[in-house]
Order: structure tokens, then C-alpha cells, then sequence
DNA sequence: TTGTTTAATTGATCTAAATCAATATAACCG
DNA sequence: CGGTTATATTGATTTAGATCAATTAAACAA
């Protein structure tokens, strides 16, 4: 993987919500990042619990994420639920929506959050005249695929510590790449969110956070982490190459 | 969803094996056709136990399944092996390998097989003059993030009998798309790779046939399975909108 | 055909995680 | 601020599915 933005990176010096701000990391010129400008809409607020796009939402958009933390999860008719997915800052959001004309999953805000609306026939049109663009979209949906595949795993052969070594290096490794601290950061989700993702009840999370802390791997504050050893946690996990 | 074919299927009632026996479900007119047909290879075959590709495979290739059953699966250094997916004739493989340069499972035949070779990289320079063919492939790949989702709903909150009838309906209903009986079928994979598919042992997975089997949903000789309800195993699997 | 290997079923036992339950702690609000 | 609600931890018990083991049935090759 030669980059590892997402479509549309935040640019780290920009105070206002243009479009303008947004550059990709594709080597677009000063006339393509023009193009993608207008196509990418001036940004929307979502507060903390609110719904980004629900499972009925027709419109066929993807959202870039200029601030805050989502979760994505199905809601089945018996009350089933399960977390598909957490995204922040940075990340692209929406990708299911292409395939039919409705979102199959819910989006909602874990805390205060800023998007930027992309109407995906729109960024379908300009990345017709900007192969780099197009390319690298095609990179990020197949990146998901394998992303989901790594999750698969995760959840058909790995047991409770492992799954949670493995999400926590996970969050470890996007917290790193968006600049903030690998080591040292909030989870922004509860205990049941992350046990609906990893296919855990809520219970056993906790029990295996305060496993990991006995054994110095990590320390838990309620929603704070601190990772003492990723060495070590790496091992927890199994050596096996999940959560790409 | 508009249509049920993926971007190659071959013409029902073609007998020799050359780029214009595929069709497109996009309404392509015959020049457009006749562009595809440039891009796509001829077909290449795969002898039951072999290799379509490996992890470690660099091409970027997607693959028609012209005629055959695929699984593809992660193999990790531990031994620990999940099983992805299966895939059947009509359907397309590889859509893994665009995000970086190497596929991150490997697809092996489980019958004797033949596939086309859609090189990536060709197919993205002609969709950019088609655009009813780039919209088709971004609803293939985002429908497999959708059907990824299924997965994780499936192997994070169902049971092994939830599983294994969701499983079956889904196999009914990708029979019945390529015209296939929808209610008796033969399984080309063995019950260790259900079971790794599914998050089961293979004994549970046996053992959940021979339940259902016991319930009169199903009869099962080997690999020949036999739906005898499709209505009630449709309610064993807790009315979850699962694997679409 | 017969021997050999591979796959499938079924039973007995064990265990990781679910469930049930009781506090404890943090977040929220009038 | 105190009172209410949501979230988290920890313990006791149960259970679904894993594991171990034995048998049967197919597939395959000489």
C-alpha cells in the first residue's frame, strides 16, 4: 500500500471548512483539486448520537470525515445489532450505499463530528477525467474488502484477548497515521459497541481489558488507553496479520 | 438492486469460448462489446485443487468464473486458515487485489474450472468511456463490502443453526440466479471449509445438518443437499436480513 | 476388485464465553 | 449540587460449541 490516506485527507494547517482544504493524496494538480472542489460539499455537523445516514437514506453519497468518530452498524428487526465498523477523522465513510440505492447500515456520530458530502455520481464523473483520482478510489473501496476479510477472520478463528489485542492495535495503528498518539488514546465507543464488532458480549471486553492490564500490556482508565507494550501485544494477538 | 449478474456472464447458450460469448448486463451496444471483448482474455483453466491465484500473486487481475466453484481464504503462518468465500459460475473474482499490488487470499478450484482474465488496469481505461460499465463495477465491488457486512453480522451474532440455514439459503439463491434448481444442489466444498466460512468446526456443522435434517427442513446425502422448506428454514435463520 | 486415504457422522467430555446478578463508577440534567 | 441514568467491572453459574475419540462412508488409486 503506497499511501495510507483515505480519499480525502484533512489538510492539517486549514481553520476554515471549504472545499479547498481537502487535498487527496494523489498527486492532483492545482486544476483537478479545483474540479474535486466543486464537487465536494461545504461541510455538515452531526452532534454526538446523531444519525449521519440511516439504512433507508436513497442518496447515493460518501462522506469524508473532517472531524469526530462514527460507528456504522446493522439494526435487525429482533434487536439484534452489530457494529460494522468505527471511523475517524480522515476516513471515508458510506461506500455501501453504491451497490443499490440504500445505505444497508446505520451511521452515527460518537461524538461531535464534521463531514464533507461527496455525491458519489458526481466523483464518478470528474474521476472519468482524472485517471490518478479514479484509481486511487478503486484502491480505497478494494482496501475495505480487505479490511471486512481481516474482520472475518478475526471473528471466525480468533478468542476474546486476541480479538481485543487486535482491535486495540488497529485503532493504535489509524490513531498513528491521522498524527495523533499510537500509545495513548480514548475510545470513543462503549464496551457494548466494541463487543458487538468483535463479535464479544460486553462482559467479556471488559474482562479482557482488565486481563491485558494485569498482564502490563495496557493500562484502562474507563475510556483511556495506554499501551505499554505493543511488542508484546502483537504477540497476544497471534501473529496473525489482522486488522489490516 | 437492479440486476443479479455480475459484470461477466456468459451467454447461455454459447459453446465456444472466445471474449464475445460474454455479455453485459449494462446495456452495452456491440462496439462497446466489441471494446470489452479486447480486454478480456481467453479463457484459462484450473484443475479441482489448483491455484487461481496466491497470495503472494502480483498481477492485478479480476476473473470471470466462466464455469466451476472457487473458495478463496486466508492462510495464516499459525495454520490457521478462514475461508472467505466461495464463489460459483457468473461470478467475479479477485477484487482484492486492486488496493495494493498482491491479493490477500488465495482462490482455489474446487471443481474443475475455467475463468477469464480481465487485466484491472485495461478495464479501468475502457470504463472511462463506458460509463454504464464503471457504474456496474463500482455497484460489484460495493455490493461485496455489503455482502462482507452480512458476514460479520452473521459470524458476530448468530448461532451455529442460524449460520449454517443462512448459508444454505444463500447458496439456494445464488443456484437459482444462474438457473440452477434452487432447492437441490450439490455443495463442491467440504464441511471443514463451511465451517471455517461459518466460525464453526466442522463436527457443529455436521451435526447442524443433521439437525436440520432431523427438523424435515432439509435432506442431506453428503454434498447433496435437498431444501424441503424454504419458508421455515427462512424463520431458522431469525428473519435477519443476512447474506444477500 | 481391494486396500488406502479422505470426508462425514455421532457420542462423550471439556471449556471459553454467555448469561445472570450485584456493585461501582462515570455522565447527565433539572 | 444531588439525584437519575448510562456505563463498567467483577463474581457465580450455565451452556453452546470446541475438543477428543470412535465409526462409517465415500473417493481414489493400484
Amino acid at each position: 500500500m503506497s499511501t495510507n490516506f483515505d480519499i480525502v485527507q484533512l489538510r492539517s494547517s486549514c481553520a476554515t471548512c471549504s472545499l479547498r482544504e481537502l487535498c487527496l493524496p494523489v498527486g492532483l494538480n492545482d486544476q483537478e483539486v479545483h474540479l474535486l472542489g466543486e464537487v465536494v460539499s461545504h461541510k455538515r455537523k452531526i452532534r454526538r448520537g446523531g444519525y449521519l445516514y440511516h439504512t433507508s437514506t436513497k442518496f447515493q453519497t460518501l462522506y469524508a470525515i473532517k472531524s469526530g468518530f462514527f460507528k456504522t452498524c446493522i439494526l435487525e428487526e429482533d434487536g439484534r445489532q452489530q457494529v460494522t465498523g468505527f471511523h475517524m477523522t480522515g476516513e471515508l465513510l458510506g461506500l455501501d450505499a453504491i451497490s443499490g440505492d440504500l445505505h444497508t447500515c446505520d451511521a452515527i456520530a460518537l461524538e461531535n463530528s464534521e463531514v464533507c458530502e461527496i455525491p458519489f455520481g458526481k466523483l464518478e464523473e470528474i474521476s472519468r477525467t482524472i485517471p490518478s483520482l479514479m484509481r486511487h478510489f478503486h484502491k480505497i473501496m478494494s482496501r475495505e474488502i480487505v479490511r471486512d476479510h481481516s474482520i472475518m477472520l478475526l471473528l471466525g478463528s480468533m478468542k476474546a484477548e486476541e480479538r481485543l489485542a487486535s482491535f486495540l492495535l488497529n485503532m493504535s495503528r489509524r490513531f498513528a497515521i491521522r498524527g495523533y498518539s499510537e500509545t495513548s488514546f480514548i475510545l470513543r465507543m462503549t464496551r457494548e459497541e466494541i463487543g458487538s464488532y468483535l463479535g464479544l458480549k460486553l462482559e467479556t471486553v471488559s474482562r479482557a481489558f482488565s486481563k491485558l492490564q494485569h498482564e502490563t500490556l495496557i493500562t484502562v482508565n474507563n475510556k483511556h488507553i495506554q499501551i505499554l507494550d505493543l511488542d508484546r501485544l502483537k504477540l497476544k494477538m497471534g501473529n496473525t496479520s489482522c486488522l489490516t
